[in-house]
DNA sequence: CCAGGCTCTGTAAGCGTTTACAAGCTCGTT
DNA sequence: AACGAGCTTGTAAACGCTTACAGAGCCTGG
C-alpha cells in the first residue's frame, strides 16, 4: 500500500505507464493512440497500467513533439447576437465530445483583429489544430490565406468556401416566408433587406432577398423598389426601416423581414403608427429568435444549434484523419414556417 | 535579400532569433519575458531581431518547459444567455489584450461536466494557467479543491469566494429598485424571487430578495408571503410565477422582479390579463437586458460587459505575477436606475 | 536450411522553451 | 593591487511526448 496510490502528488508519465507496464515508451505511446501493429497483449497491458495510474498525455508535450495543439479556434462576429452564442455552445459542446478544447475569437467589429487573425494564418496555425468560422465575412484574401494554411476549416452560413460548410437555404427560407404572405392574399410586399458587403464569404441577407423576388416573381408581380429598404440586422435597424417605410406614400399589405431582429423593430415602429400586426400590417421574419415567440411573430425557423454542432463535427473528423480526402460539402439543413400572431389572411 | 523574409515557411524559433541578435537563447527568453538583469542594450536587440523575425513563442514548448500554457478557462452556465454572452465577450477581449488564449467552458447546466471540471482541478490545470468563472455556481467540495489548486482564479457574479470576485451589490440595486416603486406610491409590491441552490457560490437572487424585503422593512411594511413567488430567471419563469400571483385574491399594485426577463414573461402575463403596465400595475426590473428598451421596461441597469473585462483583467495580472500576494479582493461596481415605462405614480 | 518478408518492440533524436548553475565583467573597497 | 559584490550572459539539463529507424522474432517458400 503505497502512502499515496490515487491522485499522486506528480502526474504520471507516460514513463510511468512504461515502468509499470513493462514496455518501451515508445509501444505505450503507439498502444495509447490506436496505432497499428501492436500486439493485442501489449495493448491491455499499457491500457491497464495508464488506466491504474490515472494517466492523462500532456498535451503541451504532445503539441511540441507532434505538432498538434488539441486545440480549435471558434471565430464569430460577436457572441453577444443570439445566433452566435448558440451556435457557439453547440460547437463547444460537439468540440469538447471529441476532446477538443475551443479557443473563442471574437472579432468584435473589429476589422483588424480579423485581419492579424487571417492575415498570416500560419501564427494561428500554431495555436490551433483547426478554425470553426460562424458567419465571418472573409475577403477574397483572407479566404486565399486561410485555403493554402495547413489548418483544418469548416464553417458555418458562409458561401462558396473550399472547406465544409454548414447552412441553411437561404434564398427557400426566404421563398416561404413571402410566400406565405402572398398566399395570405398580400400582393403589395415589402422586405426589409440585410445590408452586407457583397464581396465576402457571408451572402446571407442577398439571398434572402433573392428569395423573396424569386417568390414575387413566380406571380409575375413587379419588385417595387420603393417597397425595399436596406438595413443592419438589429431591431434598431428594423425600427429605421420600417418608419422610412411608412413614411413612403404607399403603406405595404405586408412586411417580410430578411431577420427576425429587424422584424421586432418593424413592429415596434408600427405600433407606434397605431398599427397592431397583423391588424393593418403582417409581418412575418426569419429566425425564430427566442423573442419571437415572445412577440407572437411568424416566422421561418432555423436550426442554429445543428448547424454549429455539425460544422464542428465535420472538423473534429477532418482533424481525425486529415488524409481522408473527401472534397469539401456543402450542408443545408432544413427550415420551416412557424404561423403566430403576426400575419394573417387578407381582406380584400 | 533572400528570398522569403517574411512569412518565412518555418516559424522562427528562439533560436533564431539568438542568432540574429547575437545574444544566447537564454538572454533572449528572460528579455522577451521581462525578466530582471537584462542590459537595457540587450533588451533592445532582442526586441528588434524578434520583431523582425515575427517570432512569437511556442506556448506548447513554454508549457512543457515552464509549465505554462497562455491559456484561460472561461466558463460559463451557458452561453446562450444575454448575460454570460455578454460577459464572455468582454472577458475574451480582455484577456486577448494580455496575450492569452481563451478556452470556453460551458456546463450547459449538465451537473457532471462541471463535476469532472472541478472535481479534479489538476487535470484542469494541466490545460490552463487560470480559470475564469461567470456565474458558475460551485458547491462547497469544488470550491474547496478549486482554491486549493494551482490555478489562478477569478470570477464574476459569486458570494464569498477565496480569490479576486467582481460583480455588483445586488442587495442595493435590488433595495433601489423596491425603493422607487415605494416612492411612486405603491404599497402593495410583489417581488417574482429567482431561485438557486443556497449552498452554492453564486447567491444573486437571495440578495436581490434581501434587498427587497429591506426596502419594505424600512417602510415598516410586512412581506406578505403571498406577494412573494420564486421562479426561474427566464421569460417563461416570470409568465408563470406572474400567472400564479393574478390568480390570487389580491392583485398587488407593482411587482419587482429579480431579472429583466422574468420581468418581460410577467408583462405577458398582465397583458393576457387585460392589464398594461403602468395602467393598472407598475413592473420593474434589473439588468436592463437589451430588450429591456424595446419593450419599454423600467429596470436597474448592471455593466455587464465591465464586469467580464474587469475580473478577466484581475486574472491577467495575478498570471503576470504569481508572487503578488495582495489579498484578494471583493469590487463592485455601481449600478443605476433607469425610469422608463413600465412603472408611474400610483393613484390613490 | 536459409533468404526474405512480416509483425512487433526498443533506441534515441528531436520538438522549442525554461531554469539552475556557472562564468565573465565591472566596480567600489580595503 | 587584489578581492568580492553585483550585474549580465552563457551552458546544459530538463519538460513529456512523437517518430524515424533499427532490431528481434517468427513464418513462409524455395
Amino acid at each position: 500500500m503505497s502512502p499515496c496510490s490515487v491522485a499522486d502528488r506528480a502526474r504520471a508519465t507516460i514513463h510511468d505507464v512504461a515502468t509499470l507496464s513493462g514496455l518501451s515508451i515508445c509501444t505505450v505511446s503507439r498502444a495509447l493512440r490506436g496505432l497499428p501493429n501492436i500486439s493485442p497483449a501489449s495493448q491491455l497491458r499499457v491500457e491497464e497500467a495508464a488506466e491504474k495510474l490515472g494517466y492523462r498525455a500532456s498535451s503541451a508535450a504532445a503539441r511540441l513533439a507532434g505538432g498538434k495543439t488539441g486545440h480549435v479556434a471558434i471565430v464569430v462576429p460577436k457572441t453577444t447576437a443570439w445566433f452566435f452564442a448558440e451556435a457557439v455552445e453547440a460547437a463547444e459542446e460537439a468540440l469538447a465530445h471529441g476532446g477538443l478544447d475551443s479557443v473563442l475569437m471574437s472579432l468584435r467589429g473589429r476589422e483588424h483583429v480579423k485581419d492579424a487573425l487571417f492575415r498570416n494564418p500560419d501564427e494561428l496555425s500554431e495555436r490551433v489544430d483547426g478554425v470553426l468560422l460562424l458567419g465571418v465575412n472573409l475577403d477574397p484574401v483572407q479566404l486565399e490565406a486561410l485555403a493554402a494554411s495547413k489548418l483544418a476549416v469548416a464553417s458555418v452560413g458562409l458561401s462558396d468556401v473550399p472547406w465544409d460548410n454548414v447552412g441553411i437555404d437561404d434564398e427557400a427560407a426566404a421563398w416561404r416566408a413571402t410566400r406565405h404572405l402572398l398566399d395570405l392574399g398580400h400582393w403589395d410586399v415589402a422586405i426589409l433587406a440585410g445590408n452586407e458587403p457583397s464581396d465576402g464569404t457571408v451572402r446571407t441577407a442577398a439571398h434572402r432577398q433573392a428569395g423573396f423576388e424569386r417568390a414575387l416573381d413566380d406571380e409575375h408581380l413587379e419588385t417595387d423598389p420603393d417597397m425595399m429598404v436596406c438595413t443592419e440586422s438589429t431591431i434598431d435597424g428594423g425600427y429605421r426601416a420600417m418608419t422610412e417605410l411608412l413614411a413612403a406614400r404607399r403603406r405595404p399589405a405586408a412586411v417580410f423581414s430578411g431577420c427576425d431582429e429587424a422584424a421586432f423593430g418593424a413592429l415596434k415602429a408600427l405600433r407606434e403608427h397605431g398599427i397592431t400586426a397583423p391588424k393593418g400590417v403582417s409581418v412575418i421574419g426569419i429566425d425564430d429568435h427566442p423573442m419571437s415567440s415572445f412577440l407572437g411573430l411568424t416566422t421561418v425557423s432555423q436550426p442554429v444549434a445543428d448547424q454549429g454542432a455539425f460544422a464542428a463535427t465535420l472538423l473534429a473528423e477532418r482533424l481525425d484523419n486529415p488524409e481522408l480526402g473527401s472534397p469539401p460539402q456543402d450542408h443545408r439543413l432544413p427550415t420551416s414556417l412557424i404561423e403566430r400572431k403576426t400575419t394573417r389572411r387578407a381582406r380584400h
